[in-house]
Formats: C-alpha cells, sequence, structure tokens
DNA sequence: TTGAAATCGTTCGGTCCCTGACGATAGGAT
DNA sequence: ATCCTATCGTCAGGGACCGAACGATTTCAA
C-alpha cells in the first residue's frame, strides 16, 4: 500500500547523525514534516495568493473566521484563530486599515468588543476562500482521497493528544 | 484500519458552512489540520521546553542545525532552517546573545560568514534534542508505528509537489 | 451598597519574520 | 586594469506574535 517516497536530503542527513542515540525515528519524521509543510504550504499561500489581497496568513484565517461564523467577540475570535489576544488586536487593526473589518462595542457589557467583517471583507472572502481551497487541492494531488482522510485523521488524533 | 476519530467542533462547523460551495473536503480537511497541529506542537514544546533555555523555536532549528551539520555559511544555514537570510541574522543575533553560537569571517571570500554552535551551544543542544524528541514521542504517542511512517510519508508527498 | 475578585481588550517590550535596498566583495569580460 | 554583474550578509521598515502588566468594567459576596 504504501508507496516509495524517497525521504528528503535532510532526513537522510539528520537520521544519519542522531543514530545510536536511542531516539524515536518515527516520532521524529512526523512532527518534523508537520513543520517543514505548514512552513512551506504557509509560505506558498502568502506568496501566490494572500499577497494579492495584501492579507498575511492569520489576516486571512481570522477573516475567513469572521466570514463563516459572523460576528465574534475578540475573545473567541483569538482562540478560533489560533493566536493570542495580543496579537489579535494587531491583526484586527490590519484588517480594519484594509477595510475588511469592523470593531463595535458590545450593547450589554462594556469590556467587550465585538468584531465584524465589512461587506468588502465578505466579499474578499468569498473571493479568496474556493482560490485557497483550489490550492489546497493542487498541494496534495498526489494523495489518494482515503490517503487525505487518513492524513487528516492522524493529525487529529495528535491535536487531541496534545489537548487543542 | 480507520479508527474512529470525531473531526474537531472547528471543521463540523466549517463544512457546515461551506456545504454546496464546490469545496475540495478531503484537501481543506487535511491541510487546514497540518496548520492546527504545527500550531499547537510549537507551541506546545516553546513553553514545556524550549522557554527554559530562553530558545525560541527558530532559535532551536538553527541551534540543532548547528549541532548535527558543524559549521555552515549563513546562506546555506537560512536555507536548512527554513527560515530568509535577513531573518537568520537577527536569530543568530539572539543565539550569540545566549552565548550559544559565533560568527567568524570566510577564510578565502570576505563576503561570508561561518555560523558556527559554541560549546555551550553543543551542550545545550545535545541536552534539549533528546527531550525534544522525547516529547515528540508523547505528541504521537496514539499512532502506532505504522500510522506514523504513513503520517510523515504523506507530508513528504506534499513538500515534493509544494516545491519544497 | 460597597469593596474584592474576575474578566475584558489593549498596550508594552521583545523576538521573529519577510521583502526590498544596501554596501562590500568576488569574478568574468574586454 | 577596469567595468559589469553576481553574490554575500546586513539593515530598515512593517507586520505578526507572545507573555505580562494595565485600566476599565462587571460580578459576587459580605
Amino acid at each position: 500500500m504504501s508507496r516509495d517516497v524517497a525521504l528528503t536530503r535532510e532526513e537522510r542527513e539528520a537520521r544519519a547523525r542522531v543514530a545510536g542515540l536511542g531516539i524515536d525515528i518515527e516520532a521524529f519524521a512526523a512532527v518534523s514534516n508537520v513543520f517543514r509543510v505548514a512552513n512551506a504550504v504557509r509560505n506558498y499561500m502568502e506568496r501566490n495568493l494572500l499577497a494579492e489581497y495584501r492579507l498575511s496568513f492569520s489576516g486571512f484565517t481570522v477573516l475567513w473566521v469572521l466570514w463563516v461564523w459572523g460576528p465574534k467577540e475578540s475573545n473567541v475570535l483569538a482562540e478560533e484563530s489560533g493566536i493570542s489576544k495580543s496579537t489579535l488586536t494587531g491583526v484586527v487593526k490590519t484588517l480594519e486599515r484594509l477595510g475588511f473589518a469592523t470593531r463595535r462595542p458590545h450593547a450589554a457589557d462594556g469590556r467587550r468588543v465585538l468584531v465584524q467583517a465589512t461587506d468588502e471583507g465578505i466579499a474578499a472572502a468569498r473571493e479568496i476562500f474556493p482560490r485557497f481551497n483550489a490550492l489546497e487541492g493542487e498541494i496534495t494531488r498526489d494523495l489518494s482521497t482515503e490517503e487525505k482522510e487518513e492524513l487528516a485523521r492522524a493529525l487529529r488524533v495528535m491535536l487531541h493528544t496534545v489537548g487543542a
């Protein structure tokens, strides 16, 4: 079942160096490749799609959350976007500058702020997301449907283990 | 074979919202989970291990490269570490401040700089890496050896496709 | 009712990270 | 010998990113 895919040069060399140190090679390979792919794909998306809209990866993530779930308290928005509250403050500022989002005080609770996508923000998200997904398709084109599902499933297991 | 792992709440809700938009769900699930895991694990490592040495994730990556491959030109070091040349300048500065690395002019070429781990840097790397690997093992403990290999293989295929 | 504790979003200080521009050095061509 | 071009590492500028500290507001208990 397992098709033959060569280790990357980095992997081959790294393995040679840590041989005999009692290292868990399978865990090492799995985790380090997650980082490699995340990095590569993030850069790929920013360069080939997001730059066109002057959006960072995080900016797009936040906009996507806003589009899909509607207005959100900063609190929750940060959590859903996988960044800290303080980072979100900056990202939302950028989104405001781009005209993609606005801030609105909470009606009942003076401490809270509701962040909301503008019409332009919605339009941008609606335009970007299918293109983003098309690139996701390209990036995974050499994996079968079943392999993609297995990949997602394995990652979900790790997510569960690490408690995220 | 495929054990039952529930979709995350985010995944369930997101799918509901994009249903009927002609979205490639498998590619979406695979790629977005790569980001989720990378983020979660990065934070996990920084908090539970790297902070103890005042190292960022990138700082550790660079130190690891230096440990495994020996002195490197900035050029190559940046490439191997997955960051840009200019970012490397900053990271190496931090490493120098921590006493983990030094800069040395190239004997023959006045433009080049050789970056090298100090003895303390080597000692730190030697101490950190097995602990790092142990955490990698914990994070993937609910995956069988075969599943870890399949995961790494699928990621390698993506890496190849995206040309990294 | 009023004071203490919890919670909210922001700010601050520091690092990371990128692109683009730069000065310095190297190497090839005439 | 001297340009022209390529390549090197660094800096500047701007955004992303975090934890900690902060003021404002709310909530709860006495």
